[in-house]
RNA sequence: GACCCCUUCGUCUAGUGGACUAGGACUCCAGAUUUUCAUUCUGGCAACAGGGGUUCGAUUCCCCUAGGGGUCGCCA
């Protein structure tokens, strides 16, 4: 066991909980859990323009459905918060002044156009674009003097001349990057807002974070992060950079080219300990050829070592798949509550807690998602109309031999048990006569009004010995 | 374009120099079971990107090429 382990999920709350951001949150999860640490949950809400109501709300409650629960964060609080950027402001503040004093970073006056003008240069050469430190060269007095005059600012940092960045991450092993391609990256940005960079560095640090999981896109800027930590004189943590989601097309999984958003697979009805295994087994595999595991035992399982480097590319069918398997195979009671705002939705009376309860356990072998519940489960509840072909079929002469004899074949004192129920079934055809299709169709279509369905001892048992009987004896003109 | 990362069946993956005739899962196909549908079972199709090394021996190590992805914002 590692000691001392803390990590953080930190999304910025733009919206809801992405499928890439619950991967990243089970990780962090699943790895704290596994180490007796602390998971934490830290909101970046350092982006003002991108800011959407009640997303943090939703984004917890994402969450907390999943079963992915944090030790300090929003609503709980903690040793270390607050757990909202926007209100470490002025622990910001402190940090970048104390930058600019050593040096390390630089006022940047600057505007947007100028700055576009020189990205639009440096595009006709095909050049990495650098900013070409024209603030940076600005004396005192002058800084001071636009300073006073309340022009707007930002700070940036000042990266080194020369150097090449090589650090480990434990995904990815040794990873070199020149600062050639790093830029002085603003850091505060003139709304008085932290960039990223700035704020997560500090935050991570001050909240004691042990190992940042985050996904691979961030790879290239961690040079401007170890450049901070190095600056301030603090230890970096440990890098876990995981490989990233994809679309079909292998390019990083956007909401253009799929649902992204954990909260549309809930509503879809997917189960959802399928889709927690699910998106585990995105990048991350256990040394044995098996597929289901519980949240205990990918707590129990995970490990970074056997998190893959490639990206992994996700595929709805097996998502399917794996929903299948677990409402077969999960308990019968949680199936039952899950499916429930369904029967209501349906306007289906399940006051009847033993049926309902018969009738969901038969009904879950047939579904991927929850709302196809509703019409693997009806018939047993109240029959529809039959589709004219059917309603003919029940009414000719064969189909109501067999009825009639059903009746008085089926009739008992007693509850039967299935193997009486299957024996009655085969005597009967013999001495009827009538067989296959011919013999059962009609008796389907009289008990739940469709023709394919469970077998008869299925239907028996959920409907109960009179409904049986009464609802053949219905279809008896 | 520059830089960084990646590369085993269509997809998710096992594989860390010989046990590989490259294993599992999903999908697909065929057969069996079942009164029907669904299930279940059995079998099948299908991959080490290419080229050089290193080695007695490379899917595994090294190099090159190719392909894919990511980054290059006062977004995260």
């Amino acid at each position: 066991m590692i000691t001392d382990v803390r990590v953080r999920f930190a999304p910025s709350p733009t919206g809801y909980l992405h499928l890439g951001g619950l991967r990243v949150a089970l990780y962090n999860y699943a790895f704290a859990k596994q180490n007796n640490g602390k998971f934490i949950l830290r909101i970046e809400d350092t982006d003002q323009a991108r800011l959407v109501e009640g997303a943090v709300e939703n984004l917890v409650s994402s969450l907390e459905v999943m079963g992915i629960t944090y030790d300090e964060g929003p609503e709980k609080g903690g040793e270390y918060g607050p757990y909202f950027q926007s209100q470490r402001l002025d622990i910001y503040r402190k940090y970048i002044d104390e930058l600019i004093e050593k040096g390390h970073a630089y006022y940047c006056f600057c505007t947007k156009e100028t700055l576009d003008e020189m990205r639009a240069e440096a595009q006709k050469e095909k050049n990495f674009f650098k900013y070409d430190r024209r603030c940076h060269r600005l004396t005192k007095e002058e800084i001071q003097a636009k300073l006073d005059a309340g022009e707007p600012y930002v700070v940036r940092l000042k990266m080194p001349d020369e150097r090449i960045f090589t650090f480990n991450d434990l995904v990815r092993g040794e990873v070199s990057i020149d600062v050639k391609q790093v830029d002085d990256q603003v850091i505060l940005k003139s709304d008085g807002f932290p960039t990223y960079h700035l704020a997560a560095v500090v935050d991570d640090h001050l909240m004691k974070i042990s190992h940042v999981f985050r996904g691979e896109e961030w790879l290239s800027s961690t040079p401007k992060h170890i450049f901070l930590y190095e600056c301030f004189g603090w230890t970096p943590p440990q890098w876990v950079h995981l490989p990233l989601i994809l679309n079909k097309d292998k390019s990083k999984l956007s909401k253009r080219k799929n649902d992204v958003a954990v909260e549309t697979y809930l509503e879809k009805g997917y189960n959802k300990e399928a889709l927690i295994n699910f998106i585990a087994l995105l990048g991350w595999h256990p040394a044995e050829d098996r597929e289901l595991f519980t949240m205990d035992e990918i707590i129990k399982e995970f490990s970074i070592e056997r998190v893959n480097k490639a990206g992994a590319v996700f595929d709805l069918t097996k998502l399917e798949w794996m929903s299948r398997m677990y409402f077969r195979s999960s308990n019968l009671q949680s199936v039952a509550d899950y499916a429930k705002t369904q029967f209501e939705k349906a306007g289906i009376d399940i006051s009847d807690n033993d049926k309902y309860l018969r009738v969901i356990d038969k009904a879950r072998e047939y579904i991927t998602t929850i709302d196809q519940i509703i019409e693997h489960s009806e018939m047993y509840y109240s029959l529809g109309e039959l589709e004219e072909k059917d309603a003919e079929m029940l009414d000719n002469e064969e189909s109501q031999t067999v009825l009639k004899f059903m009746a008085k074949a089926y009739d008992s004192e007693n509850v039967l048990s299935p193997d009486e129920l299957n024996d009655i079934t085969k005597e009967s055809i013999k001495e009827v006569g009538i067989k296959g299709k011919k013999f059962y169709f009609p008796l389907r279509l009289a008990l739940i009004g469709k023709g394919h369905g469970p077998d008869m001892p299925a239907i028996y048992h959920i409907l109960g010995k009179e409904e049986f009987i009464n609802r053949i004896k219905k279809a008896i003109k």
